[in-house]
DNA sequence: TTTCACGCACTATTTAACGTTACATGAAAC
DNA sequence: GTTTCATGTAACGTTAAATAGTGCGTGAAA
């Protein structure tokens, strides 16, 4: 299958509204991601679910973040967008009858689950709050005088 | 796209090889792994071409391994099929323009690495030999007395 | 010379993400 | 109240990557 860009994609996103500060349409976020409104939808409809934004319809309406970005982490919305699977690689049978496989399984598994604990505590260490900062010393590097200009 | 187990079904078939003794055809060798002859021989040509299995034609011929169990580490093997994709997921875009996006693929891109690297530390610490005694020690578990029947 | 088994190029199928269309619903503007 | 804007959602089409399958060539043993 293709690969899996839900957590990258939400995550711009996530973040431009929080530059924003007023409502985004899913239009203008499908437009900065250069995709599709009903798939902005699509996965801020989990996020939504889980309390982390909130969006409103008619005039003036659109999608807002609902708390602090501090309290936000990678982790939470990995699992708000349904957390998709990590890993690209999986047993070719998951209860085989064949104790050699069953053997292979094992030993899979173990190393699989390793990195899956390791990659989503890496995801619980990282809040929203962050990554802004990240991209604001990324402005101030790049160009001091004109910080409105995030989106090149 | 499809969840890849070419190193699970690899590693399943060098056991077989391994218990066998004689060279295995790779139709038999598919039939175990219930799937298509040439599937296993495109999958083994990279063990071939890496020197952990040896392939011959002709009448007698078929699959055997080439070199000591105990020399070869899933990681090499995991090389071997031409290391496959670890992760599930990838960033929207590789090298954006827009600075937000630069920061969240940071923040993936460091938990993502930290995540193969310890994957990998995993593949190489697990010889095939180790598998072959996991293997030996379910089949005494099951059924200390018929050691033969080791594919149900 | 027939049979067996690999080697390989090429095509088809499957799976899950991603894209798109269509229409319903609710809220603000007029 | 009617129009316009924007989300909500179902249904369907498209695409990328693994896997499955076909056909033909090649070399070795019977």
């Amino acid at each position: 299958m293709k690969r899996d860009s839900r957590l990258s994609g939400v995550l711009h996103v996530l973040l431009h509204m929080a530059e924003q500060g007023a409502p985004m349409t899913s239009e203008q976020l499908a437009k900065a991601m250069q995709t599709h409104p009903v798939v902005i939808r699509r996965i801020l409809g989990g996020l939504r679910d889980a309390g982390f934004v909130h969006s409103e319809k008619g005039h003036g309406g659109g999608w807002t973040i609902a708390g602090d970005l501090a309290d936000i982490t990678m982790r939470d919305v990995y699992d708000a967008i349904g957390q998709p699977t990590l890993m690209a690689m999986s047993n070719r049978t998951e209860a085989p009858g064949c104790m050699v496989e069953q053997a292979v399984n094992a030993a899979l598994d173990a190393s699989f689950h390793d990195a899956e604990a390791l990659l989503l505590a890496r995801f619980t260490e990282v809040t929203l709050a962050q990554l802004a900062a990240d991209f604001h010393e990324r402005m101030a590097a790049r160009s001091p005088k004109a910080p409105e200009q995030h989106h090149g």
